[in-house]
DNA sequence: GATTGCATGTAAGGGGTTACATGATTTT
DNA sequence: AAAATCATGTAACCCCTTACATGCAATC
C-alpha cells in the first residue's frame, strides 16, 4: 500500500477503525456525501476489502441475520491501526482529481448563450438538491457520529452556498 | 468516444477549438487552474491529441522556431466541430470524482488533535497560495481570453474565499 | 406480482499516472 | 556549469468503473 497516495483502502481502512462496517455500510456512507466526496463503486469497494483482509489489516467476523441477508462486518486489527498510524503522518500530496463540471465549464465559449445557461442551470440544481438533502438530514437529527462527517457536513454546507451565490450571479450576468 | 463522459480527449477537442495550442499550451493551460481542476499529465495529454489526429478531429501543424524547438500546433478540423457541439449538447452526468483532502478528512478522527490542525493547516497554506497565484494574475492584468476562463477564475475565488473561511471557522474551534 | 432495499461479489476494460527517455535554449 | 524552461514522446502499471451475476426480504 502506497504510503502518500490517497485510495479508497486507507478510507475504508480509517473508517472501519473508527467503528466496524459491512462494504453496503461504507457504501451508503459514501453515498450520502457523494456529490462532495464521490462515492467508490462496490467493484472497487469490496476487492479492497478483501484486499486489507489479506493483508490482515482488518478482520471480519460474520453476523448472521435472521430476516435479512447475513453481514459481513469488518474492523480494524491492531497490525491495520499501525499502518493506519503511519500513513496518516506522510504529508498530504496536492493532487486535485480532474473534475468534470469545471473541465466541461472551461469550455464555455463553445457552448451557444441557451447551452451554457442549461448547463449551469442543471448544476444549480444538482447543488440545490444536495443542500437540500444536507439541511434535511440536520433537520430530522441524524446524529452526526465521528468528527470527521462533521467537518465534511459543514464542508458541504459552505461550499453549496458558495457555489450557489456564485451561480446566481453568473446567471444573472448572463441574461 | 464515449458519449457523455468527460475525458481528456473532449476537454482537449474544445480548447483546441477555440484557439490552436500545442500540447505544451495545454498543459500550462490547465497548470494555471491546477489546484482547481485538476492538470492532465503529458502521459495522457499527449497520447490523447494523437487519437484525436489519428480521428481527423484535430489537424497539426509544425511551426519551426529558430532559437525554442519546434511546436506542434494543433487545431479542430471541421469534422471535430461537429463531433464536440454534439458532445456538448449530451446532458452532463452528475459523477464527481473521489477528492482526496475530504477522504482524508473523513478520517478526522483518527488523527491526533495537532496532527488534524496540521492536516487543516497545511490545506490553509495550499488555498492561500492559489488564492494569491489568482489574484496577482489579476493584477497584473493577464488578459483572460475567453468566457471559459474568466467563468474558472471567478470560481476560483468564490471557493478559495469559502474554502479558507470555513478552515479558519474550524481552525478556531479546535483551539 | 413487481419493484425497491439489503447484501455480496467478479471480469473486462477504460482512463489515467509514473517513470523513463531525449534534446535544445535560456537564465542563474 | 547548473538549473530551469521549452518541447515531445513511450511503456508499464494502477486504480477504479461498468456491466454482469446472485439471492432473499419487504413493501407497493
Amino acid at each position: 500500500m502506497a504510503k502518500d497516495t490517497v485510495s479508497v483502502r486507507h478510507v475504508i481502512l480509517g473508517l472501519l477503525t473508527q467503528r466496524p462496517m459491512s462494504g453496503y455500510d461504507i457504501k451508503q456512507l459514501f453515498e450520502s456525501f457523494n456529490w462532495l466526496i464521490g462515492s467508490p463503486s462496490y467493484g472497487s469497494l469490496y476487492p479492497a476489502l478483501h484486499e486489507l483482509l489479506n493483508e490482515e489489516l482488518v478482520a471480519m467476523e460474520v453476523i448472521p441475520n435472521q430476516d435479512k441477508p447475513a453481514r459481513k462486518e469488518y474492523h480494524t486489527t491492531t497490525k491495520g491501526k499501525n499502518v493506519l498510524r503511519e500513513w496518516l503522518q506522510q504529508p498530504a500530496t496536492c493532487d486535485t482529481p480532474l473534475k468534470p463540471f469545471l473541465m466541461r465549464l472551461m469550455l464555455a465559449d463553445n457552448y451557444s448563450p441557451e447551452g451554457l445557461v442549461g448547463y449551469l442551470h442543471q448544476r444549480r440544481s444538482q447543488v440545490v438538491a444536495y443542500h437540500a438533502d444536507l439541511q434535511e438530514k440536520a433537520r430530522n437529527g441524524d446524529e452526526i457520529e465521528d468528527l470527521g462527517q462533521e467537518l465534511i457536513f459543514n464542508y458541504g454546507l459552505a461550499m453549496a452556498n458558495a457555489e450557489l451565490q456564485w451561480l446566481d450571479h453568473v446567471l444573472e450576468q448572463l441574461s
